[in-house]
DNA sequence: CTATAAAGTTAGGTAGACCTAACAAAATAT
DNA sequence: ATATTTTGTTAGGTCTACCTAACTTTATAG
């Protein structure tokens, strides 16, 4: 079903594996987690390894392999970026995520802590008419149930101001536009907390001892810590 | 996330890897065919060959395995049958590809032609809630475009009597409730016939030299070969 | 009832994706 | 500037899922 010729350059045409996919879309995660915490540029095998939960020589492998197949520009011992190949591939990864999580989301009632799961098994389907086909089913959504944008079918992200809720000035409105830790734990205690995207916020005070917030939600008052603050995006 | 504890006996958890789903799916096609075809029970390796477009001595070496985890009964040099956990979980794969194709004809305006190909990937998708979503999304639809009937939750199947229009008599007003070739080529034949699940026949005259059949369509006269006759499921 | 053909099995090999243990390079601290 | 820690790499091994080539068992045909 899935031709490919090998037997010319192997990246004449891009058939990667479930796992190349994923080390891909780690890497572009960090990365650009890297640029907006204006750090170096590239990420390390250690981080690698940890974010995908295997152990450093298993990433060294494969960026080897990645590297081949001219998704990663990787020197011995410097620090891995994306080619523009890469980049552009793993944003596609990045599109049917975020368009999976809207769907389940959206039309089968899944909550939001119960999506990324799912999404994470749905992102390697490989079907462009699908994907095209779910997303005008979802008429176009430009942000997924955390407020994570949604590359369009060219791979552009819509851009959008926005400030960690941790970073924000005092007695100022803010509206949440989205989440930035999309582990359960995090998703089910914003439940608790009746924080959603749309929320409105307005901070009172800061303690400057741990850096945690005190918040008037329309009336109510509440404490975040600064862990939490870091992770809810405004604007 | 899909904890299974292997310590014990390893058939304790039944997480198959996508490959081991489509042995024990085609195990279930090729021995349904062997019983509603009235021929002996069980599926000889150079079959499963064929049909999961693999060499023998790939199939023999999953055959011991899917032995190992009792959902064959296999034994050296005889015809391999599934156990009923085997059935069970081949039956749950059916289900999820046959909900998929629904899903993608009913509210992606897949042509029943393209639907089989992105189904053949997402049955493999591990999630109770999202199939049963899925299912409900559909509300409960008991045949998948093509006229297969979907089991439900519990493994059951609708039960329908049909017949091939090959064996059919003359005469006689029938109506297409299946069609038993899932390749493009047939299913686009089928359109530029105008038959589709539906569609009422009548069996004119069988011609006894090669089997063809001359048929009404409401009105239009056309002749179908044997192949195609044997492959329209009617009643 | 043998001879040949077909079906099934075994042996040995590959690639992807993982691992541990040992080692080398780079960064950091004293 | 050297010692130590951290980071990254290599070597060698496992498991799944595939392969080819050689072999054995069963079926079929004369
Ligand atoms: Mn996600
Ligand atoms: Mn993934
Ligand atoms: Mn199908
Ligand atoms: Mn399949």
């Amino acid at each position: 079903m899935f031709f490919c010729n090998r037997t010319f350059h192997s990246y004449f045409c891009h058939m990667l594996t479930l796992v190349e996919e994923n080390y891909i879309k780690a890497l572009l995660y960090l990365t650009s987690k890297d640029r907006t915490m204006k750090l170096q540029e590239g990420v390390g095998t250690n981080d690698l390894a940890v974010n995908l939960q295997v152990k450093p020589s298993t990433v060294n492998e494969m960026l080897k392999r990645l590297n081949e197949k001219d998704l990663v520009n990787y020197e011995k011992y410097k620090k891995v970026t994306l080619t523009e190949l890469g980049e552009t591939l793993a944003l596609k990864v990045i599109r049917k995520h975020r368009l999976w999580e809207t769907f389940l989301h959206d039309k089968l009632e899944f909550d939001w802590d119960e999506v990324h799961e799912v999404a994470e098994q749905l992102e390697h389907i490989r079907s462009e008419k699908l994907i095209e086909k779910i997303d005008k089913f979802l008429d176009y959504p430009k942000y997924d149930p955390h407020g994570d944008p949604i590359p369009d079918s060219q791979g552009v992200l819509p851009k959008r101001e926005s400030t960690r809720l941790s970073q924000v000035e005092k007695n100022q409105n803010y509206v949440v536009l989205a989440v930035s830790d999309t582990t359960k734990e995090f998703l089910k205690y914003m439940e608790d907390l009746e924080i959603a995207i749309g929320t409105e916020l307005l901070v009172m005070e800061k303690i400057a001892y741990d850096g945690s917030l005190k918040i008037n939600k329309k009336g109510t008052l509440l404490t975040l810590s600064q862990k939490v603050a870091d992770n809810i995006l405004v604007g």
